[in-house]
DNA sequence: TTTT
DNA sequence: TTTT
């Protein structure tokens, strides 16, 4: 019964994240993210292959997505694969498959970074299960997150 | 353009996989694995959430699951998101969201293994990129491994 | 200054835990893992590799292993990688590098498992940073979690 | 006996890298990269926290490390953990924890990459067991790699 | 559809 | 739909 479902994402983001923000202090944000595999193939010609990938980022995360991130930033991701499922007007089963962000790290130069004054200032929440290092803007997922936000 | 696209999942497989023999030597199986997640509610009841995923396994991983993986099995995968697109009768766009398996370990106990003769021996490719240890039956995709199986 | 500084394993426990209980109700678990790295060479000779780690596991993670983990017990473990640095007697600067453990997941069949009353029952810390399934015996460091043991 | 051993980091180079040719077209590059977390104490002071972590990358890509990588750079790194035993010239047991580099992406933006005629080619090795997507000069050590550089 |  |  025991499982592991990790999913590890660097890619840049197809346009500005969709933030709908829900009662009871919820925020929940939506993005696509491309993850671009290269190669060249037998004939020695170089081959892009992009995988794009939906992203649901919930609290915390969803607010530094709204204030940070926008269409072309760079990010580090992690999470998990989520599947909904759901009956369309017909009848049909209907899946949609989503990446869960748990933890998210910007890897943008921080003069790309919108709405900043500029600085360098690391941010991260003081969850002790934040499962690694967040800096830059970065961030876990995590109890009282909502009140950690450093703006 | 950078991107990295790493899945990394632990569960049991919910049948035996589906093998399939291709022209010019390809193997590929299918075959759907469970990872399940446990948590207490508010309440305080346990509460067990299980996704689904649908592996895809090629050549020398196929042959692996072929011979090794059944219903049940427990298993170590790595792998990359992969979705393919199509269209179906109705002329509607369809996606289907797999994961192609590049790295495998077996985490039964030999005991439960099928078809051995109920030996311990690990098995892995040696590819130089290997990209990491991959004992017991273990193994990675990678060039030549067609030839490599110890079997 | 962005960082993710992430290591996973999966291996076996050389010995039982060391566990010591400090002041102020926290625990250290101290233990290390083998992981074993299988391949053959040139010659076609299969060749054994193992690797040690110093895992370090903290309040209810220490407890998990105290109450679950022994010599031999198999395990993924998922953590970031920490450098003590200390001077030794002869004013030698010394470093010792460890795995400090945010997530494990026990992948004994159940009937391995040690303490137990024979369940089948699954333990996670209700974190909402748990960063991912954790089942069977499987804890993520996280706040509160020390009352969050299920026996 | 299965093992998984595995390694993944975002960080910065803290110096150029130190690149060896030996003989045999053998290649290596030592490197050191910093991962830095940054959280908030319990007085709601931010603190940074750098951990230091030794890579050793060999032929394909200890030449794109020579090429590409300077002090300072921002990279993606995937790999496992090594540690080299010696006995130092008093007889004493010594140990050296080093990151064995298997995969990589850089994640600065073109313009800062030196060395290059303002290309933004994308390099990767098309090893098939390259276990992702690595583009940008992004590589994954493999067979015949030591001939599969771009430039 | 798995597993405990 | 991104990025280089």
């Amino acid at each position: 019964m025991a499982g592991v479902n990790k999913v590890i994402l660097v890619g840049n983001l197809g346009q500005d994240p969709e933030v709908k923000h829900l009662e009871g202090d919820k925020v929940v944000a939506n993005v696509s993210l491309a993850t671009t595999e290269s190669y060249k193939d037998r004939s020695g010609n170089r081959v892009d292959n992009t995988e794009w990938h939906d992203l649901e980022l919930w609290d915390g995360l969803a607010k530094i997505a709204e204030s940070y991130l926008k269409k072309g930033s760079k990010v580090y991701v992690e999470g998990k694969i989520k599947t909904d499922s759901w009956q369309d007007e017909q009848g049909n089963n209907r899946k949609k498959v989503k990446i869960r962000v748990l933890n998210m790290t910007m890897l943008d130069s921080r003069t790309d970074s919108p709405n900043t004054g500029g600085g360098n200032s690391n941010y991260a929440n003081n969850t002790s299960n934040s499962s690694q290092s967040m800096p830059s803007p970065a961030v876990s997922e995590g109890p009282g997150e909502d009140d950690d936000l450093p703006f």
